[in-house]
DNA sequence: CGGGAAGTTGAAGAGCGTCAAAAGTAGTGG
DNA sequence: CCACTACTTTTGACGCTCTTCAACTTCCCG
């Protein structure tokens, strides 16, 4: 399968031109890399390559063997399953710091790609592995990322068997939000790069309902929509009360 | 908060009165402990203890303190997660060989309840940590369970935003059939331990639409309905074909 | 500035939820 | 052993939310 868009070779982030550039990563304290000390990070560095993916390029598709993981270190990704008749279920969207890749099979069991311009460092899963064997600290970080993205994951599992369109767009814009803030950027406005389309097979709704959901939102005085696929919160608490938990 | 039903000290599986009870545990290779040699269970015995839960019992409540890590020896474990005004949803069932307890935060984020007489190890999480720090190969196993339930989780995520009632019934027996058949039972009949109500709040339906819908199945022959909760699979193929993965 | 993609809005319909009642099943005690 | 009770399941009638289909508008990007 051919891989448009991808660029490698690219360093993301990369920071001064002495010493790893892992050493200058921004986000590397959100990331799994935070388990390491600084000098550790040699070894990291060693076994990476930065990849830089452009708007609606793949990463991988589901299906492909799975031989690399990944951290996104900016842009944005997202991760989806379809079913045979074509009907999608984007399973999640990825930040700057978020890891992605973790597989248990020999394959990918779902596809991953970049929503705007990437940039992601990239790991052969073997020198991960090896990589892992040498930093048990590194190992424990996973696990307990891989805990909190199963946590998600069910967060995620109630808004789809339970919650209203209002609710469920009411939670996405909230998640969004706080994503934001723990990332350190403004939370009130939050800045959605995503179509209404990606929006729908996200919450499990068409995009005729997020846009009328939307609207209605908007009439409620919840929210105001801005250029750029901005959205201001205006109503934080309410959006809370409405999104029930 | 009380705990109903739960009965500590017994030994679950317990095997010959000579040694460590996991080594005669029969589900061992499917389970986390698979990842230790015999030689090694001792120092899983050690900081085990076995409980026994009572159907309807409570393992843990949502928002309880994540003390301990638990690994299911028989019968069967339904965690779920609750919205304020009641509504459920059910995250998953767990059947023997199954881990349950993986918690990024200091509370568990899910409730765990036991819906049939069920008998756990259960594992303080500060020792089982230890425990890992000097096992990695049972470390590693960890990961990859995680990864799998990941996975899990993401086909859960197909099913709860994209499918339809009769989809997602299909692929509920399908699934159910392939995890008895991986445990070794027959998978042409499966048993259900679990009421309407439970299989609505994991598929995101009603008791009444999961009602209607095994009707429907039944009169299309491609199911039977039979005493105690069992499941007669007529056509497995148009199930799968149905089930749409 | 033009063309195509993305978003909005409306009308009609389907699938599933809600409410209600009946039928089946299991547990309990005389 | 059977009657009694309580719960689970089934079935029916109706209604509502969300989807579908369609037309129109707005937003981008070259």
């Amino acid at each position: 399968m051919p891989r448009y868009n991808i660029v490698p070779g690219a360093q993301p982030r990369a920071g001064g031109s002495q010493g790893s550039p892992c050493a200058a990563c921004g986000i590397r304290e959100i990331a799994v890399c935070g388990a390491l000390q600084s000098d550790e990070l040699h070894a990291l560095t060693k076994i990476m390559d930065g990849i830089a993916v452009n708007r609606g390029g793949i990463v991988f598709y589901e299906g492909d063997p799975a031989r690399h993981v990944f951290n996104v270190a900016a842009g944005a990704v997202r991760l989806s399953r379809l079913l045979p008749d074509g009907r999608r279920q984007i399973t999640g969207f990825l930040f700057p710091g978020d890891f992605l890749g973790l597989a248990y099979d020999e394959t990918y069991t779902y596809s991953a790609e970049a929503i705007e311009r990437s940039e992601l460092c990239r790991f052969s899963r073997a020198h991960f592995e090896t990589l892992l064997d040498d930093h048990p600290r590194m190992e424990r970080r996973l696990l307990g990322i891989a805990s909190n993205e199963l946590a998600t994951a069910q967060d995620q599992m109630v808004l789809l068997g339970r919650k209203t369109a209002r609710e469920k767009l009411a939670s996405f814009l909230i998640t969004l939000s706080r994503r934001a803030e723990r990332r350190g950027q403004e939370s009130n406005t939050v800045h959605v790069p995503v179509t209404r389309t990606d929006i729908g097979d996200y919450l499990g709704l068409t995009i005729e309902t997020v846009s009328r959901t939307f609207t209605a939102l908007r009439k409620a005085k919840l929210i105001e929509l801005q250029p750029d696929h901005a959205v201001r919160l205006l109503d934080i608490e309410g959006l809370v009360a409405i999104a029930g938990d």
